[in-house]
This record gives C-alpha cells, structure tokens and sequence, in this order.
DNA sequence: CATGAATGAGTATTCATTCAT
DNA sequence: AATGAATGAATACTCATTCAT
C-alpha cells in the first residue's frame, strides 16, 4: 500500500469529519496531505470515490479501534452498549459540542442517493448495528424473551446518532444525557422482568 | 409587501433542504426564485443570513404546518407523539427515501459553529422538543410517575432523527419501523404499570 | 443648499481622499452620509459628476481654508510658501505617512482622460498654482529680476506633491524634508544675489 | 519555461499603467494574456500579489531599460540628469498627456498602506532615486562643496513626478517645461560658482 | 425630496479535474 | 508514481444605477 495514498485518505478523513464533504476543497486535501493533485488522481479518479475510500477506511478501523476496546474493556454485554454512548459523549465533550457521528454527518450530507456512497454509508451504519445486535443476542437471557436484537440495535443507533446531533446543536450535553438517561430506564424495565415476554 | 423575499427564502428552503447548504449555489436559488442577484442582496446580506431567514421560516411554520393539523386530528396526547412518527414515515417513503429532516440535515451540516444559525438551529429542535414535552405532560396519568417529560421529549427527538438517517441511507424503512417498534415497546412498559414509580 | 446634498458631497470628498475613486462604493458613500441611494441620484446623475462636485467643493474652500490662513499668519510672501510646505508635512506626520494631496491622489487615478473631471482637477492645481504665484511677485524685488513668477509656481507644485508621494512611500519624512532643503537652497541662492540677473 | 506567466505579468503591468489598479479588472488581464482565470491564480494567489510580480518586474527592468540606455547615451552626468527629464517628457507627449509615471501612479493609488506593496513600489522610488544619487556624486566636483547627493536626488524625484502629474492634468507640457527650467535654473546657480559651500 | 425594491453586468476568487512531462 | 501547469465553469458577492411610490 502506497504511504501516500494512505496520507490522502487520513486528510480527506479528518476534513471531511471537521468541515463536510462539499466544505472540503480538494486543495486543502492536497496541502494538509502535503500531496500534488497529480497524485491525487492518480490513486482516485474523483473526489467521490476518494470519499469512498474513506468509508472504506472507516469500516476497516471500526473493530479495532472502537468495538474491539469496548469488548476488551467489558465482558457485560449491555455494559458495552453504554461504554459506546460514554464513547461518545467523551468525544462531543472533548470537541466543546463540535464533534459530530462522521458517518452520521456524512449521511445526511451526502447520503440522499443511491450510488456507491450512499451503500458504503449503510455499510458503516450496518457495521455498528451489527456490533450491537451481538451484544444484545449476548445479553439475551437478561432480558424479556420477546426482545428481537436486530430491533433493538436499530433503536441504539437511532438514539445514539439523534442524541449527538441534539448535543452538538444545543452546545450542551443535556439532551444528550436526557436521552441515553431514557434509553437506560427502558433497558432497565426490559430487565428487572426478565423472563416475561 | 416583499413578495420577492418570500419567493427567495422559499426557494432557499426547499433546495437547502433536498440539496443541502453547501451544495446549493446562490445562482440556482435565483433561478428557481426567479429573481436577479441584486434583489437577493437587497434583502439578505450572506448566504449565511438567507439561511437564518430559512430557519426562522421553519419555526413559524412548525405550529400552524405540523403540530397544530396533528393536534386536531387526535386528542390522545401520546398517540399524537406516534402521529408524529407516521408523518414523517410517510414522508420518508413518499420521497423514495430521498427525504430527511430539515433541520437535522442542516444541524449536521453546519450546526457545529456557535453563530446565530447553530442557535436557529437549535431553537427549532428546541420548539419541536416543548411540543412533544406538552404532550407528554398532558399524558401524565396514564405514565408511570417518574417520567421527565423533557427528557422522554429529547429522546423522541433522537429517536426521530436517528430513524430518518436510518432509513435515508439504507433506502428502506426497515430500521426506521424497527426504531419506532422498540420506542412503543418502551412507552408500553412506561404505561402498562402505571401509576407505579 | 439642501443639507442632504451636503452631506453627501462632504462623505464623497472623505472616502474619495482616504481610499481613492474608484475604491470607494456609492454604497459606503451612502452609508457614511446616512443617505438612501435615490437621494443621492436625485442630486448626482452619476458617480463621476458627484466627483466632479467634490472637485468643486475643494475649489472653494481652497483660499478660505488654507491659503487664506496662510496669508493670515505671515506677511513675508517667500515664508508663506514654506508654511505651506509645513502645512503638508504635518498632515503627513499626523496620518502616519498615509496622507496624500487629495488633488494629487486623484489626478493621477482618474486624471488621464479630457472630460469635466479632468479640467475641474486641472482648475484646483491652477488655483493653488496661482495663489503661490500671487507670493512670489510681491516677493519680486528679493529675487532675481529674471524669476519667472508662473514658472516657479509650477515647480513649488511639483515639489510639494513629488515630495508628498516620496514621504507616504517611504513611509519616512526623509525625502519630503530632503526635497524641501534643497528647495529652500535653490530660494536662497535666488534671493542670496537679489538683482543679479 | 513559464511563458505564460510572463504573459500575465506583461499585461497586467500596461493595464495597471494605463487604467489604474482598481480599474483593471482580472477579466481584462485575462483576455489581454490569452489566458483562463485558473492559471493566473496558479501563479499568484490573489492581485495584489500580481501587483507585487508586476513591482518586481519594474524594478528588475530598470537600469536595463531606463538608467542603462541614459548612461550609454552621454557620460556627463548632469546631462544625463536631465535625459531622464527628456525621457518623461517624450512620453507624456508621445501618449497625447495621457502617460503618468507607472510608479507615481500605483504609489498614489495604493501605497497608502504598508504592506508587501508598498514597501515594493518604495524600492523602485529607491532604486530610481540611487541612480540618480550616483550621477550626483560623479559630478561632485562641478557643483558647489556642500550638496548633499542624496537630498539632491530626492529633489529630481519631486520634480519628476509633480512635473508628471502637472503634465497630464493640464494636457499641456507647459508646466513640465516650466518646473524642469526652474530646477535646471537650480543646477545652473549650483555649478556657477563651482568650489564655493 | 425621499424611499427602498429591483436590476443585471461585473467583481475577485475557488472549484474539481486533465494532462504533458 | 509524481509533478505542477493549465483549464474553464462555478462560486459568493458588489457594482453603479433605475424607478415606482
């Protein structure tokens, strides 16, 4: 793998997170990767598919650097769902409230299509539901037996991607913790019954 | 009077929305407002305040455009937050998926500053989040006492906006239906015990 | 005179002074004169004849603001022209070296042409050539029979505002002062051998 | 190798020249260079940095051009003071009174500030002003003792330039002539009576 | 006299991309 | 693989000016 095809795609990540896609100038890819645009095109033929390559990236990276720590942190699978909204909410707090889901971000952006971006979104987005619906499988006997995973890591996601867009817009952690405080008292009430359907 | 600034901010409204901020250039707003670039001007300094305009626009319009015709057709305060949801399903499927969140779409694109548009921004979310807390109130009996209506109020906002990035990107309504079930799963257990803490 | 008019003119000459013709809008004109554009094409058909209104404005206050205080304060003719010398170099030193002869700044940008602009620019040089030719006929008998009085009002001109060009360049008062001592020179020799030919 | 930014700074410096800074629009520059707006801003990143390219080009071309050929054509220095009087007065009747001094003119116009600009158009006074400085001192031993060749030289400079400016407002070489006899009246006292202070 | 909406050509500059070397 | 000159359409915005009220 060329060192400088990997410089390209870490830039255009990082600026596409910080500032957005369309925000994004391939100039200031270029300079921040200390890149020429020759070789920029030489690697991706446009700006698209560069973003695709840092879907591609992001996929790649989500075991190792998020799901993997949170599994080695925890073994209590509905623990590790919480450690992902703590996750998160380190994040938003560490940005002073600028810090936004980058594939969240992305899909609203750019993720109004049906091309191969718009699919490389919901991979990443399937990826993280994937992630959690184990968990839940998981914690299955915990909870009331009517619980169908797949559901309920849609619901996590929904939760997760909603509750940072509220942080971030409001410039507190409020609504944030208002709402995985909720989402905590419905995981609460679909165990204290456990067993019931 | 300024017949002209309405045709402006409508247009704005409707490309920021299907378009995005960035990705909707001042020469296509003219040409679909139907008004020369001087007039733009005349009336809105920036692009950035056409987009203040907009979202002032959105939080005149979310009372008597949503919250009020979905007041009327039900009475049942909790199966108005569910209308809620079916509103914008429906706008979900009616637009082949195309469809998200006005403001959620703008808060993610460029709700991470703190200038006048991130507090327009958040004063629409905020307007949306009082309707729902209303309506939580008024279903207070039937609730288990211990609900926080602002905070039950955040998490349908979350909810909502996570569903609709959910089903834009994967261009089905599975992840949506799956969010909603699980949500109505949780106001059950909140209303089944009632009266309980 | 309507004190609008007056206003208007008076803004003009300022902004026209401080960032030349054609860097300074009829919008900031407006702005700094409280004035709405009608009013302002109401007095002034265009930019170019409200310039030409500013020319005229400077004309009449030529002898009432600065040569007449001039002549006030000396009666030795060959000093009036060294006050007015000084006249300049402490507007120069008060602005912080960015002053120049308002004249002078505005015939070379828009100077180049014959319309009205131009002959109302060349009727403000030929006034102030005048009142310095005036000093050195009563001056007569100390100089040289053979000073030709117009001729050396030209080159008092020259100096000046080749002197005032050098001063706000080098932003220094080295040249200007450097110009005016050997122009002081040139006078002493005139005068040192008063009647020689 | 670059030909193409030779073109553009040979273009923008005539039109700067003959229209002024701010008159000259980029558009102009670009149709006169036969050349597409991008490359232009390839090589200089905004106009003022075209402006400075076209200061540097000046100042490079100087003695070449001008202080060469004057030193070629006669070794009296005091004759070649006034070949420099001669070369302005060609040109301002050979251009019908429409020529001004290319730095006279930018360094009215823009060097009010003290940037990159300004500090370039002071190195072309400078460099002008050395010049003549040098012919000075070689003719140190026909003028009298105490000149002092640096004043002298800022004195041909005034005269220049105001004699210029005079030139072209009054579309009549008449004040030209009159401050060029004055000063050589000047010089005619100063090598008359040679070895005095 | 005054207002301010409306005009549309014009501004400097940035865009993603191409291509010869 | 890499360079950097070159492209030309597009960008947000400003300009001097007009005109109905």
């Amino acid at each position: 793998m060329s060192e400088t095809r990997a410089r390209i795609v870490e830039a255009a990540q990082r600026l596409f997170h910080e500032q957005g896609y369309a925000a994004t100038g391939i100039a200031t890819i270029l300079r921040e990767a200390d890149v020429r645009s020759g070789s920029l095109y030489h690697f991706f033929p446009s700006k698209e598919v560069l973003l695709e390559a840092v879907l591609d990236n992001y996929l790649e990276h989500l075991r190792p650097i998020v799901i993997g720590p949170i599994e080695e942190a925890t073994s209590d699978p509905i623990e590790r769902i919480f450690r992902l909204f703590d996750f998160y909410r380190e994040a938003v707090l560490a940005t002073g409230f600028s810090y936004g889901c980058p594939i969240g971000n992305l899909a609203l952006e750019v993720g109004g299509g049906d091309g191969a971006v718009t699919r490389k979104l919901d991979a990443n987005l399937a990826a993280w539901r994937e992630a959690v619906e184990g968990w839940v499988r998981d914690a299955g006997p915990r909870m009331r037996k009517s619980v169908n995973a797949s559901d309920f890591a849609a619901l996590v996601l929904s939760v997760m991607e909603g509750a940072v867009m509220q942080a971030r817009t409001s410039k507190s952690i409020a609504r944030y913790d208002a709402s995985v405080a909720e989402f905590r008292r419905y995981v609460g009430l679909l165990t204290e019954a456990r067993g019931k359907a």
